[in-house]
DNA sequence: TTGCGTGCAAAGGTTTTGCATGGCA
DNA sequence: TGCCATGCAAAACCTTTGCACGCAA
């Protein structure tokens, strides 16, 4: 592992997304997070600070069912976020983690049954929340 | 629904798509396999063929995992491709259409417990199959 | 003939890279 | 002091849009 110099941006980073780390960011909203609390941070140091601090494993990585920007998610305790699926609301953005026996078993059917190893940091499994479902049956 | 001509070009994309079911393709792939086969079409076109056959429920599309691109896929049965899952291998791109009770019971149990509705047309789950699994231990 | 389709060029948005400078240890 | 980090500018990508021309029906 390469050296790490603990810098004032690094440290805004990764705090920013620790008090958001109920929800996936992009890069261009943690910037514009940061400004508002009137710090400004280079979206190229953003971009590159991410970058490390998902090879460190301290940040994980998703793709926005947009496909128009990466989103990233801080992950407190290593390991705590393995253990379950995260759903995503395609409606309003809500990031919800689902730890459920059933999942567990699903994963074992699907390796046992159907030889695949289901990568649970990689996937999100995309729909609509229960709020967005009502608003939807207004419509 | 607007009005829609049979051209050349879109017979070519959509019998690209077609042969390549199996498979996620980008936009890019596409032309570059018909280039292969001595036919140009312009990338802007191949984009707003694929949009119409999106919109027209022929075709589906999907964002890779890397984010980079969106991937397009074949629909040949309407219908078909809604009632199951598809897993990605993220080693070879492979793409597995799984259909399978224990899928249809995550659904409905994440729809009953969590009151959250999976849309499974936006989902994709990652991992590793089984021969990149092998080669995988390997290593 | 009508109006959708095509493809070049250019614009738009996100992410990466080059490079000179800044700052941690 | 040695190196990594920073941030501006520019490049690299993917995708969309504008526009003149082509072609299906």
């Amino acid at each position: 592992m390469q050296k790490t110099y603990n810098t004032k941006q690094r440290t805004q980073v990764l705090d920013c997304l620790i008090s958001n780390s109920e929800k996936h960011m992009t890069a261009d909203e943690i910037v514009r997070r940061l400004e508002e609390q009137g710090v400004n941070v280079g979206k190229t140091t953003v971009y590159r600070t991410l970058e490390k601090l998902v090879a460190e494993g301290r940040v994980r990585k998703y793709i926005s069912e947009e496909g128009k920007s990466a989103c990233f998610q801080y992950v407190d305790d290593k390991g705590h976020c393995e253990q379950h699926f995260h759903l995503k609301c395609v409606e309003c953005g809500k990031l919800i983690h689902l730890k459920c026996e059933h999942l567990t078993q699903l994963e074992n059917h699907v390796f046992e049954h159907h030889r695949f190893k289901v990568d649970n940091t990689k996937t999100v499994l995309y729909g609509v929340c229960e709020e967005c479902g009502k608003k939807g049956d207004k419509k």
